[in-house]
DNA sequence: GTGTAGTTTGAATCCTACG
DNA sequence: GCGTAGGATTCAAACTACA
């Protein structure tokens, strides 16, 4: 049970920042390099970011059985090429960088659609990648052709800003503990996040395309921070990032374009209060 | 046991191709470029590479200008030996491109040091990537320092020549027996190169650094080549590759520039046929 | 409530031959 | 090059229906 201070705490949505801690346990409706334009040079412990894939789908697919599958063609996921999506990417990781503190860390997940660029694009940056993390999903998608392997994994990039940085934070014994006693390795094992956790509305439609489990993001702000950090994530979705940052103590930022993913984190936030409190 | 036609196959050393024939089951002794670059177009039906990752040993090997660095190389700053690494990757990128028949396949090997860059180079020059495949590690080393998570994984990037291709070669019926007759999936598990499959010399020091498992690329083998079918491996080792292809009845052409890695390669395969014909 | 069988679904760069 | 018809193709987990 956490402490009642927590249990407490005061989550907002807001539109403008208007000083330093109008940031704290806020969701800021807006464009993520906007808003990030907006925010002071070295604010937050560590950066959590699902930026879209760029999934660049060719053809409806329709499982053997023939009824279609429902593929990522969100709006947000569209862009115009490489170029394009390079471009995005260099944007808001360099606002990532300036807002980020000195020995604070960053996390990127992604797809072999998009992974590599990024890496790439953060390696030129600058970022120094302390590990590639492998989510490896006991219940993926098959490649319901048998042209490819199974894609059961997404990547995560861990960095600091610098090569230089050595006091960034990695709770190792923590970390053993989640993994019997021995040092933990960059293959990680979650399901999809489906069932309860994932969000549906009246019609039963899945909120969003890709709302990822909670079990992955409580094991990254486990691994990289502290009790009270201040976490942001720039692409809030519908609020997992925040969910875990609360869950374990920390504080977060959440900036998010689409009003309606903001308002379906807030209830799950007020629904997962309410719960704490026995409600 | 392999039919005897196969088992009395013929490598040779060789250091200049004469013609398309002389590079059948042959290992080249020269630099990878040089040499790709005396192969004719439209070659070899699968391309496996492991282009070093060591940074400081790339910019030794293979600074663009061909003069060669001098050891303690702190003057080149990340950023520069980044340049220089990336120029490498598209030089021998296009090269493998130009040799790689219209339907062929190509498998890089790497870690999160190059990986990055590897696949974005290889989505820039139009390559399509299939699959990322993630090698992971049943007994990798332990981060000694306890500053980061063990890295127990290496990344492959499967790819074909341009997005357009269709008809390229993956025996997803052959996968699946390896499986427990369920589609394969993109995660893979093997053990490090260890044991009496590991080449050591006299002095019991590993010849290779980097010597791959034997298993794993069989399967890259068994996946994504025929029988007969022709591979290259521009960065031969200590013979891998061939082997692999050789076990599997599928020829293949290995360059390499270190004559000791050659040597050691054809040791192998001397010994692996005098196993197969019982002596 | 319990157990079992059937149904649904998930970040997907997912076909081929022929006219 | 394109459009279209034909035909081969899926795994795990959660959920629903029903006995």
């Amino acid at each position: 049970m956490l402490p009642t201070s927590v249990m407490n705490v005061d989550i907002k949505k807001i539109r403008v920042i208007e000083d330093e801690s109008t940031i704290i346990n806020k969701i800021i409706v807006g464009d993520c390099l906007e808003v990030m334009k907006s925010i002071k040079n070295d604010t937050f412990d560590m950066i959590f970011a699902d930026p879209p894939y760029n999934m660049q789908l060719q053809n409806e697919l329709y499982r053997p059985n023939n009824t279609k599958v429902d593929a990522v063609d969100d709006l947000w996921d569209q862009f115009d090429g490489f170029e394009h999506y390079d471009e995005f990417s260099k944007l808001w990781l360099q606002e990532a960088k300036r807002v980020l503190k000195k020995s604070g860390t960053i996390w990127v997940i992604g797809s072999y659609h998009n992974i590599f660029r990024v890496g790439k694009i953060m390696q030129d940056m600058g970022y120094w990648i302390l590990n590639d993390v492998h989510w490896i999903k006991s219940n993926p998608m098959p490649n319901f052709r048998g042209v490819r392997f199974t894609n059961a994994t997404e990547t995560l990039v861990w960095a600091v800003k610098d090569k230089k940085v050595k006091d960034y934070t990695f709770n190792y014994e923590e970390m053993k503990t989640h993994n019997q006693g021995k040092q933990m390795r960059n293959d990680w094992y979650f399901g999809l996040c489906t069932g309860s956790e994932r969000l549906r509305d009246e019609k039963n439609i899945k909120v969003h395309s890709t709302q990822k489990p909670l079990p992955l993001l409580e094991r990254i702000i486990l691994a990289s921070t502290k009790k009270g950090d201040l976490v942001l994530d720039p692409f809030g979705g519908t609020g997992t990032t925040g969910v875990a940052a609360f869950k374990h103590e920390r504080n977060f930022t959440m900036i998010e374009q689409d009003e309606s993913y903001v308002d379906w984190s807030l209830k799950r936030f007020k629904s997962f209060q309410e719960r704490l409190r026995g409600i």
